[in-house]
RNA sequence: AGAGUCCGCCGGACAGUCGCCGUUUCAGCUUCGCUGAAAGGGAGGAAAGUCCGGGCUCCGCAGGGCAGGGUGCCAGGUAACGCCUGGGGGGCGCGAGCCUACGGAAAGUGCAGCAGAGAGUAGACCGCCUAAGCGGACCGGUUUUCGGACCGGACCGCCGGUAAGGGUGAAAGGGUGCGGUAAGAGCGCACCGCGUGGGUGGUAACACGCCACGGCACGGUAAACCCCACCUGGAGCAAGACCAAAUAGGGAUCCAUUGGCGUGGCCCACGCUGGAUCCGGGUAGGUUGCUUGAGGCCUGUGGUGACGCAGGUCCUAGAUGAAUGGCUGUCCACGACAGAACCCGGCUUACAGGCGGACUCUCACC
RNA sequence: CGGUGUGUAGCGCAGCCUGGUAGCGCACUUCCUUCGGGAGGAAGGGGUCGGAGGUUCGAAUCCUCUCACACCGA
């Protein structure tokens, strides 16, 4: 219980780091409002990093909602994530969810990630 | 009781639990640092728009002139302002009060479509007038050499007069009344308005039922150019400084010392010394700036007030892919607009609702 | 975060500085031409000038506020 927390080294610090997840995306899982990008990394936890366009969602407000929200639900999964670097995109419609709705929409998108991560990790990687 | 005006304040609260970001202290590993524990702190009245003004930083020590830009009743406040306070003029409201880009059009230039006669040294379309001048025709009278002549009256036309009235227009060159006249007209007069000079009050803007003079000649537009007064160098914390890494005193072409560069549009002055273009190569970040400040609160004091002065007291976000949150429970008025990114002072815009104070009007009762 | 620019017909743009008529090209409608279509020719329709307020007799144009969109700066 003591992985609960949401340090410094669970989350993606620079623009390398993005950008190696932009490029070599191996599993996706998208919706309506929300776009989740992932790729395996070296280390033994999972890293988050979050892109929260200003043109998807207008309001400083609501960014900031949503980047705490995906946070809180990170942290809570985060035991049970493989090691993987992750970046959540926010799409057009997402400031508009109530946090009730969001946290459904995130738990549910937390679980396929996990699904679609176990099938792929089975696979060897071929480098 | 109803309607309304102004000013100030608040912007869900409490508890539990799991997290995030700084600060201080202690302990451990022990070079920076990392980890753990405790204490205390952690978005707004607009944090917003970026519309102004400053601080701070660099550009050249921020210097002169021109250009450009801004402000625009007066006085004061302030670090400064396009802000605020007080006062004046104008407008609105019964009133409490509210609004006000409010210098100059007798320095000059420009503009005003359409309509209309005329649109800025005015103008005669309709109407009004026929006194003076010319012409035509009629009536009456006198006279006659029977052609006419003269006198008087009224009519028409021309030449004219007239800005009172109609009509056009956003705007037609003071208003009302009386006199005057052919009809009219500041043509004359009275009052009102206006202008000039003076006087009085006021620091001033300005005011005056003060005095004299002028018949009046000054239309609108300056958020058109412009004139006057005052202000104004340019960029912006992605400014800038330091550390580390990488590379490079790489190659080619062209121009050249009355040159070129130095972040502003030009010139001067000043400083520096080759410059421009192309090709190739590289790109990785970290620390700092970063929060104690024209600061908040309380008391006293000067001032009508904005605000100033003195004393006491408090420390109250500082992130950097970016913290200030999630869940549960209870309560109520069921929670609007909305999230710091260098920092302040304003303005403007958005906003569920609630609280307090001062005042005005109307109605009823005592 | 800071700094710029643009909003005009279905689309792409002029007009704004210097205020009175909103225009050009493509597209659209009708007609001519053709056996029919395209191309061509002729005629025509269509615009709260992003929104609100102000200045002016009069605003797409000048001024203020506001809303969108785009661009630049490590």
């Amino acid at each position: 219980m003591t992985s609960f927390g949401f340090p410094r080294f669970s989350r993606l610090l620079n623009a390398g780091d993005y950008r190696q997840v932009f490029n070599g995306a191996k599993i996706k899982v998208s919706d309506k409002h929300l776009l989740i990008l992932a790729s395996p990394n070296p280390l033994s936890r999972p890293r988050l990093g979050l892109v929260i366009a200003k043109k998807n969602i207008r309001l400083a407000v609501h960014r900031n909602r949503v980047k705490r929200l995906v946070r809180e639900t990170f942290r809570q999964q985060d035991p049970a994530l493989p090691p993987l670097d992750i970046v959540v995109l926010a799409r057009r419609g997402l400031g508009e969810l109530d946090n009730q709705a969001l946290h459904q929409l995130l738990n549910s998108s937390w679980k396929r990630l996990v699904k679609y991560s176990r099938r792929h990790l089975d696979r060897p990687t071929p480098t």
